[in-house]
RNA sequence: GGGGUUGUAGCUCAGUUGGUUAGAGUACCUGCCUGUCACGCAGGGUGCCGCGAGUUCGAGUCUCGUCAACCCCGCCA
């Protein structure tokens, strides 16, 4: 702490009495003739400075002369105020500092916003003058428990002898997964250097050398369309550790986010975070990343339905579809309007309808209750464990449109009915992911996590006589941490043999040459003595936008990109000068 | 690549069925005010109605295109 300076906020009646002098911005003036109140901010909060012109008249004409958001200096003793001029709605309303001095440091144009978190500011005014916007208590509150929450980590795993070692921003580029930035090497000309998605095969090359215990909190790239919780930069927290199983991994980091959290928002999370099967999760929430804030879990009714002579039940069944469904209890608050507007919003996930019935006075009505005979009524209650009134809507396609369509639906209706209780904070554990998938338009597989990702052991059998079809049984040993419905960390145990590494690249259909041509550093690496090890990485920025309740991962970060990637404060991207494209070796084309 | 919402004063927004001079709050400027605290009171200036076409006697309002921000699908762990 300098002693030549008092920070605005952290003034308390302690300080009654003494000589302070402040620096900060002009927050509030109010003029009342003959005394003149300013608040002054800096980045510790405010406090009230009081000129009196009958004591001082120079100092009072110099503060009557501030504006809005110009710079000062001000000297002046701390004074606890009168009881009938206590401000409680200011943790510094208990004092005030009778000015003896004001001098101004700079001055400032009138904002284009308000500064004042009550009014509410279009997102691109605030993105242009961000210098400004950063003043705001809101992002003033992200960016200091976000670095709270960053040296909390440090200092965590710091104890837990973890070691941060930085990692190549510039790197070679690996086309899978997602998109990479490229950038241009002058020396090397017509290559390219790709930024790191992550820092995957350093880490674990790391664990090879010995560091068995590595993080870094460290910024990845990736060059896809952006969302409310997705930027083309964020931040990872990443660890990678040696002699480790996935409960081990599962466990310190538990603990992690668990004292994360006290850290941020000063509670307690006292429970053990649920483990829940890949598969549990896919059949009973449509998806690997469940928001378990609210019911309304789904359930396989193909079987019921088997014998239907409903059309559209009966043809998707017989050309390999599935029929699921969500019951809403207390249905009567879905209105006609709402259930219309619903098969028409399905739409975006694929799906050609949302067929539907109300359940009521033990009967069924409305929709497609016709077609549905008494006896499927009485299983549907059953599966349902139906309590009226209720609504029962169903999905009906290909498994995975059915399960993109009543995840999508779930928390759809979830919202809309007002379930979800935001005060919850809802941490679990999916683990046993598939290890890969095949797809059908490139008749290939891809791995599901990343090349490198390690099967369980007791199916590592199945990858010698691997189909389309059992590809899918092949279980990984993955595990993501999903908090409300967000995934804001996943991890995996890494193959550490070479030969268990070649069998998935062949599996991936990637050649030696192939393979070698872009790992072979980490199959040479493999050949040396590789430990077995494992571990994770949490997005950092939406673990913040989730625990500050903030709508976009862009609340949580200083200079964030609009959705076209750009920043509106410096206008990047831009062209660049046709000598710095000479140097380079590259021509633009323009399309 | 596709679907949707929004765009009017510095900011936040209203603007009816197409109708004559486009409004409110706030901010800003000036003056008054010694206990305010989103101070108050009085007065004042403020517009390429995102941009470009079109329909019309007449367009903020209708049509088409286009740009931007945001949300979503695809994409992305």
């Amino acid at each position: 702490m300098f002693k030549d300076r008092s920070y605005c906020g952290e003034l308390t009646i302690e300080n009654t009495g003494s000589e302070v002098s402040i620096s900060g911005w002009v927050d509030r003036k109010r003029d009342l003739g003959g005394i003149i109140f300013l608040e002054i901010r800096d980045v510790s909060g405010v406090i009230q400075a009081v000129f009196d012109s009958s004591i001082s008249n120079s100092s009072a004409a110099t503060a009557d002369s501030v504006r809005s958001e110009w710079v000062v200096n001000i000297k002046g003793k701390v004074r606890k105020r009168s009881e009938e001029t206590i401000n409680p709605n200011i943790p510094t309303g208990m004092i005030e500092i009778a000015a003896d001095s004001i001098e101004i440091l700079n001055k400032s144009l009138v904002p284009p916003f308000s500064l004042d978190i009550r009014d509410s500011i279009n997102e691109e005014v605030r993105l242009k003058y961000r210098f400004l916007d950063l003043r705001r208590e809101d992002m003033k509150e992200a960016m200091i428990k976000r670095h709270r929450l960053m040296q909390f980590v440090r200092n965590y795993l710091t104890e837990r002898r973890f070691i941060e070692i930085e990692t190549p921003i510039l790197n070679k580029s690996t086309p899978e997964g997602a998109r990479d930035f490229l950038v241009p090497s002058r020396i090397n000309k017509g290559e390219f250097y790709a930024l790191p998605q992550s820092p995957q095969i350093f880490k674990q090359i790391l664990m090879v050398s010995g560091f068995d215990r590595y993080f870094q909190i460290v910024k990845c790239f990736r060059d896809e369309d952006l969302r409310n919780d997705r930027q083309p930069e964020f931040t990872q927290i990443d660890i990678e550790l040696s002699f480790i199983t996935p409960d081990m991994i599962m466990e310190i980091v538990e603990n992690l986010v668990k004292q994360g959290v006290k850290e941020v928002t000063g509670r307690d999370i006292t429970y053990r975070f649920p483990v829940m099967e890949y598969d549990e999760a896919i059949s009973k929430y449509g998806t690997d990343a469940p928001d378990t804030r609210f019911g309304l879990e789904i359930r396989d009714c193909s079987d019921i339905f088997a014998a239907s002579t409903f059309n559209v039940f009966a043809s998707a069944l017989s050309s390999k579809g599935v029929i699921k469904g969500i019951a809403v209890e207390d249905g009567g608050r879905l209105s006609r309007k709402m259930t219309d507007d619903y098969s028409d919003y399905v739409r975006k996930f694929g799906a050609k309808g949302f067929p539907m019935f109300r359940y009521n006075d033990g009967k069924i009505e409305g929709g497609i209750s016709k077609f549905i005979t008494d006896e499927e009524k009485l299983k549907l209650a059953e599966r349902f464990n139906l309590k009226e009134p209720a609504i029962v809507f169903f999905s009906v396609d290909r498994e995975k449109i059915v399960n993109t369509t009543l995840a999508g639906m779930r928390l759809k209706i979830a919202r809309d009915l007002d379930m979800i209780d935001n005060d919850k904070l809802n941490f679990l554990w999916v683990k046993n992911f598939p290890l890969i998938e095949y797809h059908e338009e490139d008749k290939r597989y891809y791995a599901v996590h990343h090349m490198f990702t390690s099967p369980l052991p007791e199916h590592e059998a199945l990858l010698d006589n691997i189909t389309p079809e059992n590809a899918g049984k092949i279980k990984a040993q993955a595990y993501d941490i999903v908090l409300n419905g967000v995934e804001i960390g996943g991890g995996s145990i890494r193959i550490h043999n070479s030969a268990m590494q070649s069998k998935i690249f062949s599996i991936l259909n990637m050649s030696d040459e192939e393979a070698r041509l872009k790992f072979s550093y980490l199959l040479d690496a493999l050949e040396y003595g590789a430990p077995p090890h494992g571990g994770l990485a949490l997005g950092l920025d939406r673990i913040m936008m989730l625990l500050l309740k903030r709508n976009s991962i862009r609340e949580v970060m200083a200079f964030p990109k609009t959705q076209k990637g750009q920043c509106l404060m410096s206008d990047a991207p831009s062209q660049v000068s046709n000598e710095q494209l000479d140097e380079l070796s590259i021509r633009v084309v323009k399309k």
